[in-house]
DNA sequence: TAAGATTGTGGGTAGTTGTGGGTAAAATTC
DNA sequence: GAATTTTACCCACAACTACCCACAATCTTA
């Protein structure tokens, strides 16, 4: 049995090096449908952290932004947002995206990132950002929480 | 799959030269279908920026212009708002185009400028300008925000 | 355990890209 | 019709980027 394409768990450590290059995992690489051409898409995730959408999957997004009339001005803002920070990357041959320099400074990158899985993309965190992040949920009411568990059963 | 064409996403920063001339992203070039003829249709935007069509999506709108009737005093308002400061703008050997004086002003535009990959056409802004455009939006009633937010799973 | 394959990281180089300015043709003005 | 301004096209160069190769570390397999 293969597992589905285009989906991405685990975490995974590696460093960004001075030309603002990152290795995306063998593994993730691996589970690539041939139609995304060796490309993502990265962009401002909704934490500090660089969302990184195989291109396939972006398109998708990219369509429905389509759909959205330039004659409202929500409409406008919402396109230009999610647009906005978005980049396309193809990786090398030896397997790494280039980022920004503005989204490595968006998400506090520093030498060391971690990439986590995300299912249907991932993300890239400087260590400390996620520790932040993390320590943040545990103050959250449980009761969003367990509001979840009626959608997925684990 | 192939990428899309005519498609543009990020933010790029060029300078506008003295004799009214800006670049134009080379991925954004490189996007381009060869029915564009290297060139695109600069207009007014709806926020105080220019909008920039490649060619094929500009007909498409016109196509659109052409189907509203002239008897609805709106109507023919539209039209003429929408038509009256187009101008179309093929770019040179270096890839830059021309903007006319009138939407430079428009725009507020200095010497730096943005460009923004709105997905179906590209946006010119004077970087002060957009920092206002965005605290405008920020206090916006989020509702609506949120409401696109649920049709679009990013 | 040893040999081979794969993976992660660093750096060099040729080609591309962005920006300024020059010149000749075209348009405009007097 | 000549003089002046404007526009289109070309060249040059500095900065940057994509692509390539190298090698060490790790994993796989026999």
């Amino acid at each position: 049995m293969t597992l589905t394409n285009n989906t991405f768990i685990g975490e995974y450590t590696y460093s960004l090096d001075s030309k603002g290059r990152v290795n995306i995992p063998s593994k993730f690489r691996q589970t690539l449908s041939t139609d995304n051409q060796n490309t993502f898409v990265i962009t401002r995730g909704l934490d500090s952290c660089i969302w990184v959408y195989p291109l396939v999957q972006w398109k998708e997004i990219e369509e429905n932004l389509r759909k959205l009339s330039s004659l409202s001005s929500i409409h406008r803002a919402f396109v230009r947002n999610t647009a906005r920070y978005a980049t396309p990357s193809t990786y090398d041959k030896q397997g790494r995206i280039n980022l920004t320099p503005s989204l490595i400074n968006f998400a506090s990158l520093e030498k060391d990132v971690l990439i986590i899985g995300m299912v249907n993309k991932m993300e890239i965190w400087d260590p400390v950002q996620l520790e932040k992040a993390d320590k943040k949920i545990e103050n959250i009411n449980p009761e969003e929480y367990d509001a979840l568990s009626d959608r997925i059963i684990l």
